[in-house]
RNA sequence: GCAGGAAUGGCGGAAUGGCAGACGCAGCAGACUCAAAAUCUGCCGGUGGCAACAUCGUGUGGGUUCAAGUCCCAUUUCCUGCACCA
């Protein structure tokens, strides 16, 4: 009789055991493989099984990479600074610093129950002062260079969480943490000029083996189109007003313009009898939300009085404001060709505005149109000299002829707007600059980095567009670093995205005092292989890690332009019906009690299992006793089976071999809850198997082997118990044969006019002939008519069509 | 509105154009047990049938093919992202 499986004692003892000799010792020799985890902010609630996803599938990966003799880097650390961890320790009424190292240590043991491979050495925590001196000079290296510049401008203000917010950080007007409408404030602000990398960071997207869902999301939000400014003339006066048009091929058509209601002419625009109602206009634009600006597309709009000039054919179009133009896209003035937009076409019908065709779909222009036609093809009509050109190949070219003609220029534009820097709040890293009356802004030197965000009383955000830290006269008083006078420190704090936009760097390195990375290490173990994480950050945390990269390699910290070569995005696990966990809907599931009832092993098989990694998942606690049966069943037949210790035969080694390779493609393509259920499979072929003569050693150490990623423990403990030496991950990855998995015999289907009718064994290499004449005999009577066809695909199947 | 993804038993899900429902959960029946738990065995899409079997069946309607969950066209619903970006 062999033991039954027991997990508490079979993972404490193995845990032990690792701690002692770990299974992924540093190794110069091998080659480097870096498996890296969107690190988490240690939330006060703790882990739940969600999060446990992600780690579990970057373990496994790890692991398995282990096996093919590589040395992992596979890393843990602490997003600690931002408002999660702020609003969570002012709930609590603690100070952020002492909530975080809490929370930090409870969210610690809970991933060590993972048991995964992470290299604690490596631990990084953005709060700590030796990490965020880097994120500092990161930001003096970019205000040195220009990028981080400040501007007073209304930015997007999240009246609940008292701070600014970048654009990435308002999700349909409202703000990404809390959910509350965001409204505009007027503020001075630190700017990152992520604008600068926009060309680079969209051409290079196409280098990286990511989601395809993830690049068009970064794709989108880059949002470069190319298109013309062109010059519009006001009549009876000097001023010029410009325009920019994706579409200058339709410039014949624009029967009127609209500006923004914020574009600085929009007044002067206004005639003595249009005054009143522009001014009003420009009122209650300015009373509106962005969120009700956004969610209504009745249009509304006001007639200036004033006419501009086309250029083009020297035509009197009238100036409308009107608030669906955007103050802050492009000029903020857009030129209207009602015949060829849908917004345009809406606005003209509203306002009883001319609508000029100027591209049909066959040369003939339509009398009252009803609709826009906003398609690119078509011939030109209306449009004088372009009259009969193909519209798809005069957009291309226009935009060159109207810089010819003098009326305008050829140019580019992009949705990504600068990223707002700075925060009112107290939990971040302090921006290391010094306001000097005669000197202007000035950096902290780069020897009195960090600089310490200082200790306080009352950290709670002051609303007032003010940091809490303006409030400790002894801090912000200084002098300075220029010319010694008195002067101001900057009070604004960083986003919780400064620290998470470069910390893959400095795990290889992260006790280093001189430099954020050396060289050296960063050539041998940067940059990252494999980033894994939710899909939520897509066009936040990717972007801006991939921004910082690019300028650490342009000022040569780096020697690559991207973080991270493979990108895999799980999915989020939710309670019952799909609804997100959370503590408020009391739905949230803890792997703490799961791991003491099941085992580690069973979590870790069962966070895969439970469906496709890639998409959302309901968790469902039952299920994880189907994957603790499977393994005591796996226990209990590699062990009674190594007892017996029976030759192998030829079938044994045909199932080996599938094993392996069935095993193998499913992990490579990251299909690993069929994977689970390839086990599953493979454990109840060889138990019958093992009633039926038995199982060989080999088979008994490959399923071992195989397993050893997903439930490390048990396959440990097996492999000891199987008599081999040393540690599971030290046996290299099991490879297969393809020559043996070849049945002598096959079953084949026999179909009569495509149903099944009869299963049929043949031979492998059994002719066509014969594989008809066998087919026919096992049909017998149900064969009547005529047989027009006969179909064999060999090992697949056989169909007779008859009639 | 635009773009992408999805729709398969009571449930989670599996199927390089080749026996739909693997694997697991739940359920039912049986064995073991004084009993329960655990474990083991069998059944487990609908309809008809004692059964062998027949027949229908992958959101809906068409099509291609010897053969369609899978490919093509249309359509409905749901999810995700973007959303007046000129």
């Amino acid at each position: 009789m062999v033991t039954a499986y027991n997990h508490r004692s079979v993972e404490k003892k193995w845990r032990k055991i690792w701690d002692e000799k770990p299974v992924n010792p540093k190794d110069e020799k091998k080659e480097k493989y870096y498996c890296l985890d969107m690190f988490p902010y240690p939330s006060g609630n703790g882990l739940h099984v969600g999060h446990w996803r992600g780690y579990v599938i970057s373990d496994v990966w790890s692991r398995y990479q282990l096996m093919h003799g590589k040395y992992i880097i596979h890393p843990m650390g602490w997003d600690a600074f931002g408002l999660p961890a702020e609003n969570y320790a002012i709930k609590m009424g603690e100070h952020p610093a002492k909530s975080t190292a809490d929370n930090i240590a409870n969210i610690k043991r809970q991933i060590q129950e993972i048991s995964a491979i992470y290299d604690w050495d490596m631990e990084v925590n953005t709060t700590d002062p030796e990490f965020y001196k880097w994120t500092q000079w990161i930001f003096v290296q970019m205000f040195k260079k220009g990028l981080a510049y400040e501007k007073q401008m209304p930015i997007n203000w999240c009246p609940s969480c008292k701070t600014g917010l970048a654009n990435e950080e308002v999700v349909n007007g409202k703000c990404e943490r809390c959910g509350a409408d965001v409204t505009k404030k007027n503020l001075r602000q630190w700017m990152l000029k992520i604008t600068a990398y926009a060309d680079r960071l969209l051409d290079d997207l196409d280098t990286l083996d990511w989601p395809e869902k993830v690049k068009k999301m970064q794709s989108d939000w880059i949002g470069r189109s190319h298109g013309a400014e062109v010059n519009f003339k006001v009549d009876g006066s000097d001023e010029t007003i410009t325009v920019y048009t994706t579409r200058p091929d339709t410039l014949y058509g624009c029967t009127f313009m609209v500006m923004a209601p914020e574009h600085e002419m929009a007044k002067k625009l206004a005639t003595e009898e249009q005054l009143a109602a522009v001014e009003d206009y420009i009122y209650q634009t300015s009373l509106r939300s962005s969120v009700d600006r956004m969610q209504s597309k009745e249009k509304t709009g006001v007639f200036t009085g004033s006419y501009a000039i086309n250029p083009i054919n020297g035509k009197k179009v009238p100036i409308w404001l009107s608030d669906y133009v955007l103050a802050d896209y492009g000029t903020g003035a857009v030129m209207c060709v009602p015949a060829h937009d849908d917004r345009d076409f809406a606005f003209a019908k509203k306002f009883d505005l001319p609508i000029i065709q100027v591209i049909s779909k066959d040369g003939v222009a339509i009398e009252n149109m009803e609709e826009a036609y906003t398609e690119a093809a078509g011939t030109m009509v209306n449009s004088g000299d372009w009259n009969g050109m193909e519209s798809s190949e005069l957009k291309l070219k226009a935009p060159e002829m109207i810089e010819k003609m003098g009326a305008g220029k050829k140019t580019t534009n992009y949705k990504l707007r600068d990223w707002v820097f700075s925060r009112q709040r107290y939990w971040g890293e302090p921006i290391p600059i010094i306001h000097c009356p005669d000197c202007g802004a000035v950096p902290v030197p780069e020897d009195q980095l960090p600089l310490l965000l200082p200790d306080v009383d009352s950290y709670e955000p002051t609303g007032t567009g003010e940091s809490p830290l303006a409030a400790i006269e002894s801090w912000v008083n200084t002098t300075c670093p220029c010319c010694g006078k008195p002067a101001k420190r900057e009070t604004n704090t960083m986003p919780q995205w400064a620290g998470s936009s470069w910390y893959f760097l400095r795990y290889v390195d992260n006790k280093n005092k001189e430099v954020l990375v050396s060289p050296e290490k960063a050539a041998k173990y940067l940059p990252v292989d494999m980033y894994i994480g939710g899909v939520e950050h897509a066009v936040l945390h990717l972007l801006y890690a991939r921004f910082y990269t690019k300028f650490l390699h342009d000022i040569g910290v780096v020697d690559f332009e991207e973080p991270f070569k493979k990108l895999f995005n799980q999915g989020m696990i939710t309670g019952k019906n799909g609804i997100k966990m959370s503590k408020s809907k009391g739905n949230v599931v803890s792997p703490d009690d799961l791991v003491r009832d099941y085992g580690c092993d069973s979590l870790r098989m069962y966070e895969l299992f439970v469906g496709p990694p890639e998409l959302d998942s309901e968790w469902d606690d039952r299920g994880i006793d189907g994957i603790n049966r499977f393994l005591k069943r796996v226990w209990k037949l590699v062990l009674e089976e190594h007892e017996k210790n029976v030759p192998e035969t030829k079938e044994l080694v045909r199932v080996r071999n599938c094993m392996v390779k069935d095993i193998t493609t499913r992990l490579e393509t990251f299909s690993l809850n069929t994977v689970i259920s390839g086990f599953m499979e493979y454990t109840n072929t060889l138990t019958d198997m093992a009633k039926d003569g038995g199982v060989d050693q080999l088979t008994l150490e490959t399923l071992v082997t195989l397993l050893a990623p997903f439930a490390p423990h048990v396959a440990e403990e097996l492999h000891e118990q199987l008599g081999k030496e040393g540690s599971v991950f030290e046996e290299s990855w099991p490879e297969y044969d393809e020559s043996k998995m070849e049945l002598d015999v096959v079953e084949m289907p026999v179909q009569l006019n495509g149903k099944t009718k009869a299963v049929i064994s043949l031979p492998k290499d059994v002719s066509k002939e014969d594989a008809i004449a066998a087919a026919k005999e096992a049909l017998g009577d149900k064969l009547t008519g005529n047989v027009i066809k006969e179909i064999v695909v060999p090992g697949k199947i056989i169909n007779i069509v008859a009639k």
